[in-house]
DNA sequence: TCTGGGGTCCTAGGACCC
DNA sequence: TCTGGGGTCCTAGGACCC
């Protein structure tokens, strides 16, 4: 063997993945701006989920009100959100990737980490791509790294349809003079935050005290801040299904609702959809919260905890009114969510009784 | 420009207990 | 009188991601 083997992480990410599916069941579609989002009609309240290649041209992003995607690129094929056809399409391509020489674990529609032991990653990568385009037609990316964050920054240099590698060698190179906001988990709130302290660059976060960011914060996050710049990050792969937390239902209304006996007909109808949805998935909640987004967009959030597990459509919806209950009904509404929390589920790692 | 819907995790403050 | 010091749990809000 002339070249050790080493575990690696790649990052595998669908092109377009959205606009992607769309194209491929209306061909025709292809070479054209395709926009997708809300119910598909750009003079209606909704954003952009996913812009193809072609509309991103013209400026559109994702999470831009459609209204305004409309109007950068007024030629473009507004469709509206289809998530089952995109979930039916991802477990295909999960599917296959499965098949390969690697552990795989999901962590969203159109993505997946990897992990290998192999001596040439690169050409790991191209089988990835090579495999994903032959058995679903679907073009992927490929970022590879020695832990998670370095993989998963690195596909954001592969895009689209390409491969990069970023590891603790070429890190300080690519990333070092790069605003925070191209880590992994750093927003435009943080960065804000972080620029009140003079911290804007990857490097000016890298060689900050961790004891003054937590300050600043808080103690979890203030430090791990500064290892997210150092480009620390989980090198373990694990193909354990993820147990989902919580699930919920929410609704942004077309026009903002006034009066109190339709929020709570809407509220009854959301925690009944929550409760079908408990029972699909034979798992009972332990608390239901309420969320309420008032006009002109002022967010707030009630919760009750449930007298004893339950996924029946009448505790969840008592359960719902009740959280409601707690809100002073006086201004226009524009969105209300109901989300089911679950018990949380045993720390493998804490001993038990 | 006027802001979706699905989630996760962390933080701060208050309640409560000894 | 003018008032400890923790620890833990719960809740609401905030930030982020796809």
């Amino acid at each position: 063997m002339g070249v050790s083997e080493q575990d690696w992480v790649l990052h595998v990410d669908l092109d377009q993945f959205v606009a992607a599916v769309e194209v491929a069941r209306r061909p025709w579609l292809r070479g054209r701006p395709v926009v997708v989002g809300g119910v598909g009609d750009p003079t209606r309240r909704g954003v952009v989920a996913t812009a193809s290649y072609e509309a991103r041209e013209f400026g559109v992003r994702s999470g831009m009100p459609l209204r305004v995607a409309a109007r950068r690129c007024p030629d473009a094929v507004f469709l509206p959100s289809d998530a089952p056809a995109y979930e039916a399409v991802s477990e295909r391509v999960m599917a296959v990737l499965r098949e390969l020489p690697a552990v795989v674990e999901v962590i969203g529609w159109d993505e997946a980490f990897l992990g290998a032991r192999t001596a040439d990653p690169e050409a790991l990568a191209a089988v990835v791509r090579a495999t994903v385009a032959e058995r679903t037609g679907l073009s992927c990316s490929v970022g590879i790294g020695d832990n998670k964050l370095r993989a998963k920054l690195a596909t954001g240099f592969a895009k689209p349809a390409g491969v990069y590698r970023l590891t603790a060698g070429n890190w300080v190179a690519v990333m070092a003079d790069r605003p925070v906001t191209a880590l992994w988990g750093v927003g435009g709130r943080t960065a804000a935050k972080l620029a009140g302290v003079g911290v804007r660059t990857v490097a000016d976060l890298a060689r900050s005290d961790p004891a003054e960011l937590a300050g600043h914060f808080g103690p979890a996050t203030g430090p791990h801040l500064r290892r997210l710049a150092l480009g620390a990050g989980d090198p373990v792969v694990s193909a354990t299904p993820w147990v989902a937390r919580s699930r919920g239902r929410e609704t942004t209304f077309q026009e903002d609702l006034t009066s109190v006996d339709e929020i709570r007909g809407q509220v009854s109808a959301l925690a009944r959809r929550v409760a079908r949805d408990l029972r699909e998935e034979g798992r009972p909640a332990v608390r239901v919260v309420v969320k309420v987004r008032f006009a002109p967009f002022s967010t707030a959030t009630h919760g009750v905890p449930l007298p004893e597990p339950s996924a029946e459509a009448e505790v969840i919806e008592r359960c719902a009114l009740a959280a409601l209950a707690r809100f002073e009904l006086t201004r226009a509404v524009r969105l209300l969510g109901v989300r089911a929390e679950f018990a949380v589920p045993p720390d493998p790692s804490e001993p038990t009784g």
